[in-house]
DNA sequence: TTTATATTGTGTAAATTTTACACATACCCA
DNA sequence: TGGGTATGTGTAAAATTTACACAATATAAA
């Protein structure tokens, strides 16, 4: 699932679909539609934000929901998230996991459609050039409540899921820029974990780690003391990836 | 996810789908179709089991596959795990969590099957009294190889989620009979882990998350000084959940 | 009843990892 | 040139993990 991440200039062009169009999609399926969600992360003045859409039904109005389709035929699920993400996004080869399927039976007003929910990060800068579809919105993830559908619980499931595998795998650089201070990173995990850490303790543990590339450049246009820039190394860490062991509730 | 287990004295009336009726039923559904397949475990003579049956279909013939159906109609994922493992085990209330959705286009031969994956951890010897369908088997989960369909990736899934999970919350216990000695939760960790641990280590491991009752009885008819036994402390770990933070790859 | 066999139950010292904490340095700006 | 601000760095204490050996207790066999 980890790609290496290109960025592609033009805005793919998006047909938002009308209420009645899916539900006449649904009722022509029958028992059981299936669609995919994404929730799409990003890192912009450090905070977490996600990438929402307001709500085209009419139930409801105003409120914000995640991006997400009915799948085609003959699509895979990866296939749908990827297509979602393109179209939403402009944007090529981002980290994306699948990561909980919700299937209760009232979950969408418009008839039995069960959901493949998706997981993504991608940098916010890139994206920026591409955002055309005045519809779609950054939101804080602090505080975030109040989403259509069972959207909230989608999302506070794959925030937890984030929260979680930030710890374990090497997934944030993906929210942040190729270059990147200690400082960047460090902002990072506190504003996905919530709470504050030891500036010295944060360094020592990634310089411990051993998978950073010094690149030798420093922060351009910081009003203080300017931090060094540094680079994820995936080939070392692809090499020594941790077998993990060690009971602990 | 996690309940008290109990057992059900008469197994399920099984009536088990010819190809041919499942065939009708993705053709008519068309599109796609929804399944859940249920990966079981079990744990006896000291060995990691999941409960199998014979492959209905010709292509597959002699194979083993995972318990699965296709969903009902107005009924909830979860709902449709539980049905099987009810229908299957006989047994109510068991550990079930569900892992992964599998949607390759190609998955299932008989059409277009998008199947979600559940795995379940029950206590072999309450379902031992259950097992009627002669079709079905427990097999060992070293070195199974070969299953039908997508079986052999939805296992591997499912057996890799289970290694981790022991590791951060306390689901063996399903597994175990509801007294054991500390030896039968080493013998049980060893053989989900596929590796040796230090007993004394282990033991204290245990003692210091201070997670099991001393029930102040011991083991009977074994050949050897018997060991205590003990009984998972649900209530205790609930209050005392760990909220985790340590980055670690 | 004695002895052999097998496994339980227990503690400590060394190594490793995690935590807490302060000051000199480098840049921007006024 | 001095004030503001964030970077870069090391060490000592605490906590956790690891390695390791021997007496106690039950059954089975002689």
């Amino acid at each position: 699932m980890q790609k290496e991440l290109t960025e592609t200039k033009k805005q793919t062009a998006v047909k938002v679909k009308t209420f009645s169009a899916i539900q006449n999609e649904i009722q022509s399926i029958n028992p059981v539609a299936l669609s995919v969600d994404c929730v799409i992360f990003g890192f912009d003045e450090n905070k977490l934000k996600v990438l929402l859409i307001r709500s085209d039904l009419k139930k409801y109005r105003g409120k914000w929901s995640l991006l997400g389709d009915l799948i085609i035929p003959n699509e895979d699920l990866d296939d749908a998230a990827y297509r979602i993400l393109k179209q939403r996004t402009g944007l090529n080869d981002v980290y994306l996991e699948q990561v909980h399927t919700f299937g209760k039976i009232k979950r969408h007003p418009a008839g039995r459609v069960v959901t493949v929910a998706y997981c993504s990060l991608i940098n916010i800068q890139h994206h920026k050039l591409n955002i055309l579809d005045n519809e779609l919105h950054w939101h804080e993830c602090e505080n975030l409540t109040d989403l259509a559908f069972d959207h909230q619980e989608i999302f506070d499931n794959c925030y937890a899921r984030l929260q979680k595998r930030i710890q374990e795998h090497p997934l944030g650089f993906n929210l942040l820029p190729k270059k990147f201070s200690l400082r960047d990173l460090q902002n990072l995990y506190e504003a996905i974990l919530g709470f504050k850490m030891d500036r010295r303790n944060f360094r020592k543990k990634f310089f411990t780690m051993d998978f950073l590339i010094d690149l030798e450049e420093i922060e351009q246009n910081v009003p203080h003391r300017p931090g060094k820039l540094y680079q994820f190394n995936y080939n070392k860490y692809e090499k020594r990836k941790k077998k993990w062991a060690g009971i602990d509730f």
